[in-house]
DNA sequence: AGGCCGATCCTCT
DNA sequence: GAGGATCGGCCTA
């Protein structure tokens, strides 16, 4: 159980995305430990990009929001949305470049009762209520206790942080590539394909695996 | 299964 | 002052 190398973050977003599916998200809080496996992302590229992505955060460049996006890569970005939620990123890029990639969805792996405690639900040893754990941004910060005020900024690249990501020896198997979810339709960049799934997940947020394998027919998978 | 809606407040213009 | 990288509840079918 190795933490994964500042190294790999220092890459392009949409090259660092594919290949953080199968590693794990390990979070500490206090006694609890909780971890999952990453099985869906997004990335989001910096305003260096030869096509900037107004999707971005740090596409106007920086604030006092998005700060952590400009520096060193491997950090955390944590940052909240609608008032009530928290999502969380990895910066990729050399420090002063900021590309970043969103985790989306993990499977629950140690410290389930504890996630389910945070969420509100009770496991009744069903698939459905182990998916809901985790399985969309705020969901998967909600469940490992991840918020601004403690997380923005933390390193994931040492295994004794209280947040970081690290690497099991998982084989992850096929990927799947589709456009990113939420984006507003106005936005030039809403059917960039930057959103990988584990293709044999379970956890991925929205529809269950039938109905993925009906939409790939007609929806937006761009590569399976 | 899919669509609509309200909650709720931070961030940037 | 406007809008959002969401979620959960409620509706129809």
């Amino acid at each position: 159980m190795v933490a994964v190398p500042r190294l790999f973050y220092e890459r392009p977003p949409e090259v660092v995305a594919p290949e953080l599916l199968g590693k794990l998200l390990v979070s500490r809080v206090g006694r609890a430990v909780m971890a999952g496996r990453i099985v869906e992302v997004e990335a989001y590229l910096g305003p260096h990009h030869a096509t900037p992505d107004a999707a971005a955060h740090s596409h106007r460049g920086p604030t006092a929001r998005n700060r952590v996006l400009f520096g060193p890569a491997g950090h955390a970005y944590v940052y909240s949305i609608y008032g009530q939620y928290f999502c969380m990123n990895v910066n990729c890029e050399p420090e002063g470049q900021a590309g970043c990639v969103l985790l989306r969805a993990l499977e629950p792996l140690d410290g389930v009762e504890a996630m389910a405690r945070r969420r509100g639900i009770a496991m009744d040893g069903s698939l459905k209520a182990l998916r809901g754990l985790t399985s969309g941004p705020s969901r998967l910060c909600m469940a490992l206790g991840i918020e601004r005020a403690a997380h923005n900024g933390l390193d994931l690249t040492d295994v004794d942080s209280r947040l970081a990501i690290v690497d099991d020896g998982f084989d992850r198997g096929d990927v799947q590539v589709t456009a990113r979810i939420g984006i507003n339709p106005a936005n030039a960049a809403v059917d960039w394909p930057l959103r990988f799934c584990l293709a044999e997940s379970e956890f991925v947020s929205g529809p269950r695996l039938g109905a993925r394998v009906a939409a790939r027919r007609s929806k937006n998978v761009v590569a399976i």
